[in-house]
DNA sequence: TAACTTATTGATACAATCTCTCACTAAATT
DNA sequence: AATTTAGTGAGAGATTGTATCAATAAGTTA
């Protein structure tokens, strides 16, 4: 909230009440179940309200194995990838700087100047009973940038 | 169309002209677009055969830099993963074995198991005029996974 | 080839997710 | 206190699909 004030943003009550639930959760949520728990605040600002943080860092974003968004509460001020179990939700935070370094070569091999890119680890987590067997090294050569995964969407 | 074939689908009329048409496109396309050039097929037809296409392995879904589901004719047999051109939707394949080991190295690191990723490269292709001038390593820090990237959505 | 069985289609309704509009209210400013 | 501007809420609308179901086309069998 602070950040928000500093940049010129008001302090409004949906915003706070929406800063106040989003302080308490662990795992990954999307924009719907936050509307779902604050039935008192209209769609639009939720969803208003969730942009704003995403601008200015308060949350990240990132989709399913599926495709559909997830949300999170920004929990490191540096450079970071996530891990996101495909069953509870839960969601981590890694630093993967020989990624970082791999891609900088990539960019010398491939026509053209990288903008942006992309990373996600779908994870079981270790609290999780184990139901996805495949790992990182798993085979579905099509559905580009989500190995692993079945095709059923 | 061989392949559905071998596999028990049917040739039919709206499968033909789908895969002729795709066959036609270097760039990344929508199931949309796809759809306005096939006004005679019903919609509900071509997102049916897409999402065919996809589980045959016959096309690659993945996700623009705003998270809008893209598609394009996979070409190689092999595991590979997309550049895609943030302007003209050009659409390249690029294989990464090095990034992969570098995930088989951070599953090590990673409580649970993981049981798939997603990889994607936003460039600037070299026949599209400059327009984003960051690169891999530059900074936004939270949306994770979608470096480089304004906050646009 | 006719009859039969099953897959596929197209139209349309529905769903999920998110944005837009706009009158209204709350917050900051003077 | 009056004024200006940001933010809100309700609901319509946009986008991107999926579900339903009667009609049709494709394979299969006799």
């Amino acid at each position: 909230m602070a950040v928000l004030e500093e940049r010129g943003f008001r302090a409004t009550a949906p915003r706070k009440a929406v800063a106040r639930l989003l302080e308490q959760k662990r795992k990954g949520f999307t924009v719907e179940a936050l509307s779902e728990e604050l039935p008192s605040i209209g769609k639009a600002t939720i969803y208003r309200t969730i942009k704003l943080f995403l601008k200015e860092g308060v949350v990240c974003k990132f989709p399913l194995m599926d495709g559909s968004p997830l949300y999170c509460l920004t929990r490191t001020d540096h450079r970071h990838y996530h891990t996101v179990c495909v069953q509870c939700g839960d969601v981590g935070e890694f630093k993967a700087a020989r990624i970082e370094k791999v891609l900088e070569a990539a960019n010398a091999d491939i026509p053209g100047q990288v903008v942006g890119h992309r990373i996600e680890l779908y994870v079981n987590c270790e609290y999780c009973p184990i139901k996805w067997a495949e790992t990182v090294d798993c085979s579905s050569p099509t559905d580009s940038g989500c190995h692993g995964i079945p095709h059923d969407y």
